[in-house]
DNA sequence: CTGCATGCAAACCTTTTGCAAGACT
DNA sequence: AGTCTTGCAAAAGGTTTGCATGCAG
């Protein structure tokens, strides 16, 4: 039950470099709520030190998700959503017409989980799975047509 | 139990305009197996007429999105994979480091799909919803590291 | 000192869009 | 005829990469 060790200190732990820029970025990444794009870590880190480079936030993230720290999700909207793999799990369904989310717990979708794993011994990454579809106010089914 | 209607008679029918080049497309379609990406459709098509637009594959999937007739689902590689609506509906387990990707039938969603619209009165869309972890090869939990 | 990380800018990939010409009904 | 569709080419996003410089270990 110790305190789970941040992400700069699993970095030197695994001997990696650590750079004032990674610092920032992972110090970052650990303040922000929820999931993040890269451009929002971007945004947000900028205002620490303004000449971190994009292309340096999305290395940091590619060397995260390597190391099993943080994990991506595709939520629709055309950008990549990141997110601390410790970050409390649940997972999102996703309006495709409004685009809203909902948030869901791990609960639901145990028995999937489980299913999957009994079946094809698949080990399903827990974190943040999309479920796409319709909410209750966006109409469900009945298709758009009619002019 | 008649036969299900072409994609084509389907727009005839909501007195949508047909083209020689939406035949193609959607004809292109109906043929190819499973899940594809506009690309590969556009690849395909371009074998019966050649001079079609790739900005032509992508507006008439659009249009059959639209039209509920065609279903998008992203598999983590980068290009959105379309599928006819009326292919067997099942879902995908997608090893994120072996990239390969699992088929898993829709019983196995039932449970979760259920829950979403108890709780949430949430309509999930049950084509091709796309989980994320590992294959059995790939080992789970166990991050990459060693060097 | 050596190798890995960074900044910069350009490249990439997929997808979208404006516009004029052309086709469907 | 009138409207919708197409082709072309350029733009738009998000993400990646090559290369020279710079810093961590």
């Amino acid at each position: 039950m110790s305190t789970a060790p941040t992400l700069l200190e699993t970095l030197k732990r695994r001997g990696l470099r650590v750079t004032p820029q990674r610092a920032i970025i992972l110090d970052t990444i650990e303040q922000m709520p929820g999931h993040m794009t890269a451009e929002q870590i971007y945004d947000q880190v900028r205002r620490v030190n303004s000449y971190i480079n994009l292309a340096t936030v999305y290395r940091t993230l590619e060397l995260l998700c390597e190391l099993d720290l943080v994990t991506q999700a595709d939520m629709g909207t055309g950008a990549t959503h990141f997110a601390l793999h410790t970050h409390a799990t649940h997972h999102h369904a996703v309006c495709r017409t409004c685009g809203r989310s909902i948030e869901f717990s791990h609960d639901l979708l145990t028995p999937l989980l489980e299913a999957l794993h009994n079946h094809y011994q698949f080990h399903a990454d827990a974190d943040h799975t999309v479920i796409f579809g319709w909410c209750d106010g966006c109409a469900p089914g009945v298709p758009v047509a009619q002019t």
